[in-house]
DNA sequence: AAGTCGGGGCG
DNA sequence: CGCCCAGACTT
């Protein structure tokens, strides 16, 4: 029997606070996102984010800002080059939100990114995390950011587990909001997830040790099994991506080719789920289908 | 509540 | 090989 969460500790929190800032305050990742506090190269770097390690975004939002500057510039672009900079991060259906997204900031707030989580969580590609980050790091809003590393951080040493549920992280989070410094607080967290307080915790080192409930007894991690996923080469997924990837190095394709530029030692028996692959990512919006004139191109 | 959506890196 | 990642969206 677990005792359940009733409310956090103030001096707890307060002792929390002070580590993480002093750890934020001097050993804190130097990463290009925190080095503005334009809330549309912000938003960027969010959705690039959303489910992808840093190490792969720094690349992507590099190209993808020299590309696209402004919001602007975003907006006016055609959603085929877009994907042409995203392509190779993975879930391309992300680039296309933005691009919807960054049209709709221009059609409807004037160009400016929003500042209200309401309005930000209202916009395509933008959900309860991307909206509060936007909000916290872009204008400084004080809203619980929480993602993964938040997460975990805040339930292992508030509650000695690693598998709070979401709503009792979310209490944690808002019993835990600091007065001032969100962002700090809220970057300091996800520094210290990935770098000590990960799936597997590195706790000799954590700042955080002395403060920590999981710490102390070290439990070891349990995790809910996750489904098999089976091997991705040869999936529907993968084939998703040879899709894309073959359609943005080319301006179109034959509907009838498709199957056989994307699969090795393709046959017939191969075209009908390879088709219905295609208009499924056409009816997402990705790419177009010329029934008429047998092409195939991205959106 | 459960599925879908990429891709790469790491243990 | 399985697990994980600054989640969002559909069903």
């Amino acid at each position: 029997m677990v005792t359940p969460f009733i409310r956090p500790a103030a001096s707890k929190i307060k002792t929390l606070h002070a580590r993480v800032r002093a750890f934020y305050r001097t050993r804190r990742r130097d990463l290009p996102w925190r080095r503005t506090r334009d809330p549309y190269r912000i938003l960027v770097s969010e959705v690039m984010l959303q489910q992808t390690q840093v190490d792969r975004v720094i690349p992507k939002y590099a190209a993808f800002l020299s590309r696209f500057p402004t919001l602007a510039s975003l907006a006016r672009a055609r959603l085929a080059e877009v994907l042409r900079v995203w392509v190779g991060l993975g879930y391309n259906g992300r680039a296309l939100r933005l691009w919807r997204c960054a049209r709709t900031i221009a059609r409807d707030h004037g160009g400016a990114v929003p500042s209200k989580l309401e309005t930000l969580y209202e916009l395509p590609g933008v959900g309860t995390y991307t909206a509060a980050a936007v909000a916290a790091f872009a204008f400084g809003k004080r809203v619980p950011v929480v993602d993964v590393n938040v997460r975990r951080v805040l339930s292992r040493t508030m509650t000695g587990r690693d598998d709070a549920s979401a709503q009792e992280v979310a209490r944690i989070a808002r019993a835990a909001l600091p007065r001032t410094g969100n962002a700090c607080w809220t970057q300091g967290l996800m520094d210290i997830g990935a770098r000590f307080c990960r799936p597997s915790p590195r706790c000799e080192r954590c700042p955080l040790r002395a403060t920590c409930a999981y710490a102390k007894h070290g439990a070891p991690p349990i995790r809910a099994a996750r489904r098999a996923r089976g091997t991705f080469v040869d999936s529907e997924r993968y084939y998703r991506g040879r899709i894309v990837r073959l359609l943005c190095a080319k301006p179109s394709v034959a509907l009838a080719d498709l199957g056989r530029q994307v699969k090795e030692r393709f046959d017939a028996r191969d075209g009908p789920w390879l088709e219905r692959i295609a208009h499924k990512l056409a009816r997402e919006g990705l790419i177009r289908i010329d029934e008429r004139r047998d092409r195939v191109r991205l959106a």
